[in-house]
DNA sequence: CATGAATGAGCGTTCATTCAT
DNA sequence: GATGAATGAACGCTCATTCAT
């Protein structure tokens, strides 16, 4: 049974996942979300072995989700700092107009249930940021630090910036250009 | 009094709360902490009303623990540049040597149990690094930015160059180093 | 619906609960209960939300129970006297005959978690008694006392008769006429 | 240790337990009686061995105050109706009077820590009322009732109307003298 | 003798998972 | 495959009782 025959209730739980994890914390029931899913109780089971399944399979998801829409219409051929700028601002813009995604997902990430397999195929996900990234550094001062560290710094500064966005939505533009710059800072 | 309220008990207890949580997470239950503590079951609510009040006070010990291992020593005639490379020299230094503290809080930090209060309180503990911060980056390019961003983005990137310094420990000095100059960048 | 709730489960949790309280008293265990009615420890909970709603419950079905038992073939056209003796005997059999019901609703009826609404559907249960007694006393020495306290006079009697019975059941039959005597010489 | 020297205490113990069971049930904590009773928690054991054995003693003590109020002056010369009406009124004014300690009392008649033996010496406690009892149905209806019936039935209508006159203070005197007329209607 | 911290069994309730229907 | 009742281990917390001070 690779994958069970109907994609959208698989769906409609993961989106139930995702709002009862943003209400309730990791400890959310799994009753409650196939509830939310309007789907019964033990039918959840059939689509994910078990509640760590569900959450891993959720967070790789979320990520691969977050990664698309940052580097969808990419500019693939005008400047580095452009296509960062481009980057950011799709990924800003995601942040902002998903905020439940944004919330489970950094439920998830500090989880104890997530996988390092997961951890490992949701930074994938993000390979398209990763070889711009690498691009930028080159010759900048983070040139000699290991890549890891630099798309640490930058998912910190996002966050960070994303955070202040959602928190005062009133400045948002001016909060994404100015973790923009400060990114931009660090790296060149 | 009779049998005065132990303070070792209560540390042990904080202590142990700090070890369980790294292994089990915020679940970890109170009964498997008063055990790892040397303590009775129900003793643990002699000194702690709730679970709730044990991971709000243990919180607040630990950011307050963190910030005063920052702020020690600090030169306050040196330089700005000095003074902050002096605290976050001392800040890596506490992530390093109490890698298990600063994994409970970070487990703290996410918890929907922590009071605004206690957040507040914990807030107020890192008021000297904010001072520090503030004056730094008057005249730099975050000259207008909120404060809070201010410090969110130092946090984040103090939070990456710590994972780094733990993964790879070997490299660490190098890795506080740039994580430094990178923060130094931004700021200036 | 897959595997419907089963009434004779519930049942069942139903007179373990009024054995285990027999037994026990207001605190027996849910699990003891649970056990008793052969079925797991949470089950119980499928059947009832909590255990006061479960005490709840039990105390209106024992009510119901021998309220429906006094009342059981009244003769509807004969003497009030004639009509009051049938229901005085038929109540008493049932004390008699349900020791455990009446010794766990005595227990029941003393309880705070009852509530009001609880008691006032249990006392509506009786309302066929309180009509034939509303008649009976119209005339007598009762006529102006309130209904209320007319009630309770005659549960008063009726518990003091029964236990009197229970304990001393060889001479059942003389004490349930002594009692019903007093009551009647108290009605009219 | 007959009896530890300090009556106070002792009788402080049994005032809060009486105050604290009327508001908490059966299942006050010690802990809270002791602390109503301003004494330290474990103190509360030095004068009674067990929970158990403090109810026990505050049952008899209830009971038998409740006697010896009902008793209080009774105008041994007069008539029998008399003497029965003066002991009624008496018993009234008490339960008016006190209505926690008639509370408590009725919970802890109920409870199934209290042993045969605390009800026995309960009952004794009454005695008084009882020989007066005795003459007074020598030669009326219930003449050749067990003595312990007719005790009973006159228990279950002072509850009766204790009841209704705490529950309708305004007329509190004209429940009472019902209540009376009727007991005596029961006797005679 | 007073105190109150220590103890640990016990309780009501929850919940991931299984399985009869 | 879908359903939801059944299961029982686990949890946070309480409390009568003990005992070090």
């Amino acid at each position: 049974m690779a994958r069970p025959k109907d994609d959208d209730k698989r769906n409609a739980i993961m989106a139930a996942a995702t709002r009862v994890i943003v209400t309730r914390g990791l400890s959310a029931p799994t009753a409650m979300i196939a509830q939310e899913a309007g789907v019964a109780n033990g039918s959840l089971f059939t689509y994910f072995e078990t509640k760590a399944d569900l959450f891993n399979q959720l967070y790789l998801e979320l990520k691969a989700g977050m990664a698309s829409a940052a580097l969808e219409g990419l500019p693939a051929r005008a400047e580095l700092r452009e296509q960062l700028s481009h980057v950011w601002s799709k990924w800003m813009v995601w942040a902002v107009s998903h905020p439940e995604k944004r919330r489970a997902l950094a439920q998830l990430a500090v989880s104890d249930e997530i996988t390092p397999v997961s951890r490992a195929a949701a930074h994938k996900t993000m390979a398209g940021i990763g070889e711009l990234l690498e691009r930028i550094r080159a010759n900048g001062p983070l040139r000699n630090a290991p890549m890891g560290f630099v798309v640490a710094i930058m998912n910190a500064l996002a966050d960070a910036t994303m955070d202040f966005m959602v928190q005062d939505p009133t400045n948002a533009d001016r909060h994404c250009r100015v973790g923009f710059d400060a990114l931009w800072r660090v790296l060149s």
